[in-house]
DNA sequence: CAAATAATTGCAACAATGTTGCTATTTTTG
DNA sequence: CAAAAATAGCAACATTGTTGCAATTATTTG
């Protein structure tokens, strides 16, 4: 049925109204959501502690992934399936629109193979790309 | 003669303790450094505002560049000579070690082509490994 | 379903990080 | 070396992020 409501019930986290409201807003939105867009879509009375409690354990059950960013403004999205508690599957690339200035993340576009030199042991990539979304390029 | 006064000097700002001090910060330093790793290295009697002015010129010269991370600390590390005012050309690799915490630059691995669907424009690649280095690997 | 237990929220206080305007000082220029 | 330009330092403030604790809310158990 309630589609929120299972999510959190599927990763063990009690189903409270912060909770709900932030998920809500996370599935509601196309883009990556920044703590700031938050705090204010989430509705007025709403402690910025809980803001931020509420993304760090949703980002701990691989509920969301943080994208980073080279100005200080970590941004979060939705992870797929694939993602559970404790790991990540984000193999995709993100991209920022420096027109609508949205984080999308480009499910289609596979994070590539690259080549580290002996020696190194490598866990995970990121990748964030500048640029200029469809819908904003046309 | 100077290294560090000419780099300055190159660059069309004035040569000053400040920048002297943090630009030989950098050329001492393997790995990238935060702002709050500056303003630790640089001598107890520097204002922090210096600091963020001095690293926001630096990088709008192209001497040092930001790199992104999704634990809101962003890094700096020297640019190759390619680089200049208002244009990045850092087409290397970054690698956070999960050991010894430095950020790398890793020069040799040059950031893949990615394809992207039609209708996006990209402008700039940002790759930040996570991972072991080779010292702490060994 | 109510009581007991567990988890989460909100608050307050604080720490760290980043910004802006202004004056004094330093650097560069002629 | 003096005048002009650029930069540093200071103060004040805004934003962002953290922690401990008491009160509230959610879940579990009988």
């Amino acid at each position: 049925m309630n589609n929120i409501q299972n999510i959190l019930r599927n990763n063990k986290l009690s189903v409270t109204e912060g909770r709900k409201k932030i998920l809500q807003l996370f599935l509601n939105t196309e883009g990556a959501l920044a703590h700031s867009d938050i705090e204010k879509g989430a509705g007025e009375n709403f402690d910025r502690v809980t803001i931020y409690r509420t993304l760090h354990s949703f980002v701990e059950k691989g509920i969301i992934h943080a994208i980073p960013s080279a100005d200080n403004s970590i941004k979060y999205a939705l992870c797929k399936d694939e993602c559970g508690e404790g790991h990540h599957h984000d193999h995709h690339v993100h991209l920022v629109c420096s027109v609508c200035q949205k984080t999308l993340c480009l499910d289609e576009v596979v994070v590539p193979i690259v080549n580290f030199p002996a020696g190194y042991c490598i866990k995970n990539i990121e990748v964030v790309a500048n640029g200029i979304c469809k819908q904003c390029n046309s």
